[in-house]
RNA sequence: GCCCCGGUGGUCUAGCGGUCUAUGAUCUCGGCCUGUCGAGCCGAGUGCCCGGGUUCGAAUCCCGGCCGGGGCGCCA
């Protein structure tokens, strides 16, 4: 057979009653007796193919017994026809089974009833032949497309870090141990430090998107253990605010990317995001406590604001018209060693977190650049200096001012989307309880 | 990790001490049907998470485990 084509495009620019070949998945079989339907999915739809008993006996037989989700290939004529989807339909004179499906189907790609999410989980290529669980991954990867090219234009270039890490990094949160000939390694949590020792280098702004992984036993539906972390880091920043600017562009031109390019998509999902107009609000953190104050929440100055917090606030800028915010300058005492304390007043940094309908996107903020100060900071924290010193030796020989922030891509997209958990955000998720597929 | 709720054919559900030889749908298999497009009609098939316990009797009550849903803590 001549290869197969691979869209509903290019079958509809198919010329009437020429030849072609489909190869897909049979997304059902009609058999009305001495006719029948089978409807072959492709990539963006499905093509019908009408059989008629009487025009190939043997074929007709073979078709109507083809299980649901098979892959095949039927060469045939295209026959315009009012009564077929998109107005035309095949004519079959061959068929070739690629890869017969099992039966029964751990979960209908069409079926009528409904699939718990974990079911889905575990037959995830199953549940991935959905046009609306695939456009999700559509979307996604134009998202992850409009990033790259804001930064490229903003001058960013993209690095990778190591995954694999010999020391804990920022303390805090908990490390999967590995072993590494004999000797301890641990599976990255962040690119934080080796991204900011970057910034001594030249290559002052550079991004990064990978994985993290976080042995923390979070257990909601925004955690998992591994997720997809963009972080950027820029060098020569006057203050917490140049890094806000970029953020916010990086964003909000990402949004608008989708929009521009993703419309089929987003027309699957039945969703239209909203590119929030610049600059975003920045909350600060004093202002915040006052809105939560005035609403009845209580949160002592100098610690951090819990999720119920972080809701109000959320719901309180969404009434003001704003889906997406800065919350900046949180305490110094809930913030990592690496962060810079504001001159004048210590006890708050320069640092944000980055909120979209309700929920924590990014946080971020300027870096303590002196060496000095930053080992001061790690004693205070708890660390050993010594500890390290791979990180430390980029700070004694000349490191600028810096900047940068990490933004969980799952959670973006995830909200973007409206999506009621981040693991629908991801093609094979893994949690505290999930580690296959 | 903590709190609340749950686990019934392949999938999703009803039942919540005997009336269960367990409901319905979907699905699978077989049959009928020449225009289906959530095809229709007829027939058949497959099941009470695991381990203890209470009871004359457990899908149903109790305990433990595993898994799931929601929330919290933590964060991206």
């Amino acid at each position: 057979m001549a290869p197969p084509l691979r869209s509903v495009q290019e079958f509809l620019h198919a010329p009437a009653a020429g030849t072609v070949v489909l190869g897909g998945w049979v997304e059902d079989v009609r058999n009305l007796g001495s006719i029948a339907f089978i409807l072959v999915r492709l990539r963006d739809g499905t093509v019908q193919v009408a059989a008629k008993k009487k025009a190939d006996e043997s074929l007709f037989q073979e078709l109507t017994k083809l299980t649901r989700e098979s892959v095949v290939e039927i060469a045939g004529k295209v026959v315009e026809n009012k009564e077929a989807r998109h107005g035309r339909e095949v004519q079959p004179a061959q068929l070739s089974i690629l890869s017969p499906a099992d039966t029964p189907l751990p979960l209908g790609v069409v079926d009528k009833v409904g699939v718990e999410f974990d079911t889905r989980l575990d037959n995830r290529t199953v549940d991935l032949r959905k046009p609306a669980t695939r456009a999700i991954f559509e979307v996604r990867s134009l998202l992850e497309a409009g990033l790259r090219h804001e930064l490229a234009r903003l001058g960013f270039i993209e690095v990778h870090t190591p995954k694999l890490a010999g020391a804990g990094a920022e303390g805090g949160a908990s490390l999967f141990q590995t072993d590494y000939f004999g000797r301890k390694a641990f599976l990255s949590q962040s690119p934080q430090l080796y991204k900011q020792m970057l910034m001594a280098t030249g290559l002052d702004r550079v991004y990064e998107i990978a994985p993290a992984f976080r042995a923390e036993p979070s257990d909601t539906v925004r955690h998992v253990t591994e997720f997809t972390s963009f972080d950027a880091e820029m060098a020569w920043i006057e203050g917490q605010e140049d890094v806000l600017k970029v953020l916010e562009a990086v964003v909000a031109g990402s949004l608008a990317y989708v929009k521009e390019k993703g419309s089929a998509p987003l027309g699957v999902l039945g969703v239209d995001p909203r590119v929030p107009a610049l600059p975003l609000p920045r909350l600060r953190y004093p202002e915040a406590l006052e809105i939560l104050q005035a609403q009845g929440k209580r949160v002592r100055d100098g610690q951090d604001i819990d999720t119920e917090g972080e809701k109000i606030l959320g719901r309180a800028m969404a009434d003001k018209g704003h889906e997406m915010f800065f919350l900046t300058e949180y305490p110094t005492a809930i913030k990592p060693f690496y962060v810079m304390a504001q001159a004048e007043e210590p006890e708050y940094t320069w640092s944000f977190d980055l909120e979209y309908k309700g929920d924590e996107m990014a946080s971020g903020g300027q870096r303590e650049h002196r060496i000095d100060a930053l080992r001061d900071s790690l004693k205070r924290k708890g660390l050993d200096p010594a500890g390290f010193e791979f990180y430390l030796s980029a700070f004694r020989y000349g490191m600028p001012p810096h900047g940068g922030w990490g933004l969980g891509i799952d959670r973006l997209t995830q909200k973007m989307l409206d999506l009621p958990n981040i693991r629908e955000a991801i093609l094979f998720p893994h949690d505290r309880n999930r580690l296959v597929p």
